[in-house]
DNA sequence: AGGTATTCACATGAAACTATTCTCTGAGTTAGG
DNA sequence: TAACTCAGAGAATAGTTTCATGTGAATACCTGT
C-alpha cells in the first residue's frame, strides 16, 4: 500500500505538469495586464485623477455583467492611484466592500462597520446603534485631510435587501465632513437597478457612469492567451484549444471568469489523465464537470423543503421519464414529508418553490392549459438522468428517507 | 356546424401570521489610572 | 471611570399560511340550420 502511494507520488513529481503556475488562473490572481479594458480604465482614471490634487472626484457608477472585469479594473486603477498619491504626497485611502457576501455587508450596520474596519477602526460586530457606528466612521475619516474612496461592489444586492437609505446617507456624508472628502464608486451587475432608486441618490451616485460590455469570443481569447502564457507550460497548450475555450465562454454571455475556470479545469482533467497537452476533449470534459459541480452545489445548498421537493421530482421523473404536473409532485411530496416526519407546506408555497427551482435552472417549468382539465405547470428536469440519480442517492441519505 | 358557457386544476396576489434574526439599551465586567 | 461585553426587549425580516381571485382552452351545452 505504502509502495503504491510512493509510486504514485513519485510519478506525479517526475511527470511534467501541464501547468507552469496554476495560481494565474485562479480568481484571486491579479494580472499585470488587462486586455481590452484600457478605455474603461482610462475613464476611471481620469475621473479619479482630481484626487491627486486633493479635490473630490465625482462619484462613479459602474455597470456590467459578471465576469466583465469591473472589479478588477477598479482595483487596478485604485492601486495605481494610490501609488501615485504616495509619490505626490496626497493622503488617500480606499475601502472596498463586497455587498454580496452574506454576514459581511448585507445590512446598513454591517456596511458602515465594514467600511470603518477597512479604514482601520475597530467596531464591535453588534451592540451599537447604527447612528453610533456612523459617528465612529465619520470621526475616523474626518481625522485628517484626505480623500476616501469607497467601493461598493454588487451594490444592487445591498439596495435590494436594505433599501437605498444607506446610499442616501453616504452621498450626503460629504456635507458633514470638515476635512476629509468622500468619493463613492458603485458597482452593479444590474443596470435596471439604478432606475428604481431614489432620484436624489441616482443623480449623486451616477455623476459618472461607465459601462463594461461583455467580452466577445476574440477578446476572451486574448485574455486567455495572456494568462495561459504564464499559467501553462508553452508546449502543453495551443491556440486552437484556447479559441475553443473562449468560444464556449462567449456563448455564456462573455464571462471571463467562466472562461478562466474552464481552462483551469481542462488543465486539471488533462493532468489527471496523464496527458501533457490540453486537448479539445479535455475542454469538453471540463465543461461537463463544471456544469455537474454547479448543479450539485445548487442542490446541496437548497433548504430542506426544497430538497424534499426536488427529491420527489427526481423520483417521479424516473418513473414517468418525462413531464410532471404540480399536483402530482405535491402528492409525492406530501408522502415523503409523512415518511420523514417533516411538516408539510401548503400547495401555495410549493408552487412558489417550484418556480424557484425553475429560476435556478434545475427544472424547466412552463405553464400550460389542458382545457377542461385545468391549468398547471408542465415540469421536466434539466438534469441528465445519471447525475440526478446520483443526487437522488445523496439526498436520500441526507434526508434520511 | 358554429357559438357560448362551464369547468378544471392549478396560478397568482395580497394580507395575516410566525419564527428567526437584528438592533438597541442598560446593566454588568474589565482594565487602566 | 471609561471602555467593553452581554443579555434581553423590542423591531425588522424572511418564510408560510390563508383567503381571494384569475386563467386558458377542452368540453358541455345550446341554437339555428
Amino acid at each position: 500500500m505504502a509502495d503504491e502511494l510512493d509510486d504514485l507520488f513519485d510519478n506525479f513529481l517526475e511527470k511534467p505538469s501541464v501547468f507552469e503556475n496554476k495560481e494565474v488562473l485562479l480568481l484571486r490572481y491579479f494580472p499585470s495586464k488587462i486586455p481590452h479594458r484600457s478605455e474603461q480604465i482610462k475613464k476611471i482614471g481620469s475621473i479619479l485623477a482630481p484626487a491627486l490634487r486633493n479635490n473630490k472626484p465625482s462619484n462613479i457608477f459602474i455597470y456590467g455583467k459578471t465576469g466583465t472585469g469591473k472589479t478588477l479594473c477598479t482595483q487596478y486603477t485604485l492601486n495605481k492611484l494610490k501609488e501615485k498619491a504616495e509619490l505626490a504626497g496626497t493622503k488617500l485611502c480606499f475601502a472596498y466592500l463586497n455587498c454580496k457576501l452574506k454576514k459581511v455587508a448585507d445590512t446598513e450596520y454591517r456596511v458602515i462597520a465594514g467600511l470603518a474596519k477597512a479604514l482601520g477602526e475597530k467596531v464591535p460586530i453588534t451592540g451599537l446603534p447604527t447612528d453610533e457606528v456612523y459617528n465612529i466612521f465619520i470621526n475616523k475619516i474626518d481625522e485628517t485631510d484626505q480623500i476616501i474612496i469607497i467601493v461598493l461592489d454588487e451594490i444592487d444586492r445591498l439596495v435590494k435587501k436594505t433599501g437605498d437609505e444607506i446610499l442616501y446617507s453616504l452621498t450626503r456624508l460629504n456635507s458633514e465632513l470638515k476635512r476629509a472628502k468622500l468619493c463613492l464608486i458603485g458597482i452593479s451587475n444590474d443596470i435596471r437597478f439604478i432606475e428604481d432608486i431614489d432620484p436624489r441618490v441616482k443623480s449623486s451616485l451616477g455623476e459618472e457612469e461607465i459601462i463594461f460590455p461583455p467580452y466577445n469570443a476574440l477578446e476572451l481569447k486574448d485574455i486567455l492567451e495572456e494568462r495561459s502564457a504564464d499559467a501553462f507550460r508553452k508546449e502543453s497548450i495551443d491556440s486552437a484549444v484556447l479559441a475553443k475555450c473562449a468560444a464556449y465562454a462567449a456563448k455564456e454571455h462573455g464571462d471571463a471568469r467562466r472562461a478562466l475556470d474552464l481552462l483551469r479545469v481542462a488543465g486539471e482533467v488533462a493532468e489527471r489523465e496523464d496527458g501533457e497537452i490540453v486537448l479539445m476533449k479535455h475542454i469538453k470534459l471540463a465543461e461537463e464537470k463544471i456544469e455537474i459541480n454547479r448543479i450539485s452545489e445548487i442542490v446541496k445548498t437548497l433548504p430542506t423543503q426544497s430538497k424534499l421537493l426536488i427529491y420527489s421530482i427526481f423520483q417521479l421523473i424516473e418513473k414517468t421519464k418525462g413531464k410532471l404536473e404540480t399536483g402530482e409532485i405535491y402528492e409525492k411530496y406530501k408522502d415523503l414529508c409523512n415518511l420523514n416526519n417533516t411538516s408539510i407546506l401548503t400547495q401555495r408555497r410549493i408552487s412558489d418553490l417550484i418556480s424557484e427551482l425553475d429560476m435556478l435552472g434545475l427544472i424547466n417549468a412552463r405553464l400550460i392549459s389542458k382545457g377542461r382539465h385545468g391549468r398547471t405547470r408542465e415540469i421536466y428536469s434539466t438534469i441528465p438522468l445519471d447525475l440526478s440519480d446520483k443526487l437522488k442517492d445523496e439526498l436520500k441519505y441526507e434526508l434520511m428517507l
